[in-house]
DNA sequence: CAGGCAATAATTGTATACAATATTTAATGA
DNA sequence: TCATTAAATATTGTATACAATTATTGCCTG
């Protein structure tokens, strides 16, 4: 968090990882624009930097980058929330499969820890940390596997389901999955892939079955513009 | 084509547009360097736009940067070229399942197209065109499925998949995989997505059975590096 | 008072200048 | 002659200045 007017000398991963944070944990919402030097002050670096964050947060799907217009965090159609959930419906199940294999003690750890400090954000009313560290979890699966080239495609499309669950939760306080993700872990230490690739499949259907999928916003994406005609 | 000295005026598009196509009809060989001042000559922009350029291609995997050192052709790993390949596995087979229940007849006229150019390609013995045609053809199917993210992810792999044919091919005259095309767009007439699905993992079998991947530069390079010490 | 139009301001796009780092070349000594 | 070191050169990283574009404001007119 910087203090009062301008933290200073920050690199550009640094900038990628805080912003990437901030729009996981819903601190910046869908729409949200990132001005250049209202960012370049924050964190005390030139425009040059900025815009190499940006353009890096654009390419994983967080940001989008009007022409001219500027940086803003996306807002995925519902059909690109319908392709999220189907790619990761055809990635991660195989995933967590291999994963089964490969499980070490050390992971295990990890992954508790992991589901650990989910909880305990939940009870601390930080909903959004959990979230992103829900979406972690997942991630570390894929490195439990071993695939990075899967892993860096599913840490995209993480990031664009944190975008469609701003978008379209349908209960805000759902306190849902920790328990999904402590049978994944079960499988895992016992090394029962096909245990964890059903876990996974059901896992993501139940989140998927969560979301507001239906018609009603194409087009319409703000009040303001909702009225504008 | 540059003529002479420097061509003028070109998009940060244009020139991701020409690299990529260098590098996958292997004008443009893995650990080939990409000076950013003799790309902005040639391309008659300056350092800026060329860096992005670069920065864009790091990201889809073709180029490598490393820091302070520059932008070089990937030569993505053994280890990688297996990711690829499971990646596609993953992700190919049920997408020409999903393709074939949409496929239109302007789509099969344009695959056949595609197929075509291939073809001529061979005859007129540009080996490297036939291979990027060759690619797009995949990305063609995932079109046709309508899954836009998914075509992203593919359009990585692919690039990724001309650099581990590059490295990693076996014998340089097969001319293979032109019937696989060809039976999977004949699958597609017939809207029959359980076909298409196994044709499509039968194919990519094929093309990563005919790849050498067995160790044995894992680490050692270049020669001069091996006999540095 | 609404709607359009022009002038102004704000913001992004591009080029260039300078700083930091890496690579090459030259020089020195054993 | 070879290795080591130092200077010179070349290349990338960052900041800043300027150009192009977009957004905003105020004004004029109907």
């Amino acid at each position: 968090m910087p203090s009062t007017t301008k933290a200073k000398s920050t690199s550009a991963e640094e900038i990628i990882a805080q912003l990437t944070d901030a729009v996981h944990e819903h601190r910046l919402k869908p729409g949200a624009k990132l001005r250049e030097d209202e960012v370049s002050d924050v964190f005390g670096v030139s425009r040059t930097v900025v815009r190499q964050a940006l353009r890096a947060l654009a390419f994983e799907g967080l940001l989008t980058i009007e022409k001219n217009r500027g940086a803003f965090v996306s807002k995925p159609s519902l059909k690109e929330a319908h392709e999220v959930f189907q790619a990761r419906a055809l990635l991660e199940p195989s995933t967590a499969r291999a994963a089964a294999e490969r499980t070490t003690a050390g992971d295990i750890d990890l992954l508790e820890r992991h589901i650990q400090e989910e909880h305990e954000a939940l009870d601390r009313g930080q909903p959004g940390l959990a979230l992103k560290l829900s979406g972690d979890f997942h991630l570390e699966i894929a490195r439990v596997a071993d695939q990075r080239t899967i892993e860096q495609f599913l840490k995209q499309l993480v990031s664009r389901s944190s975008l469609v669950i701003a978008l379209y939760w349908r209960r805000r306080n759902a306190l849902c999955e920790s328990n999904a993700h402590h049978a994944l872990v079960d499988a895992l230490r016992k090394h029962d892939g096909t245990a964890a690739e059903d876990l996974m499949k059901g896992h993501l259907l139940d989140i998927y079955s969560q979301l507001d999928l239906r018609e009603f916003e194409e087009g319409t994406t703000s009040l303001k513009e909702a009225l504008r005609k």
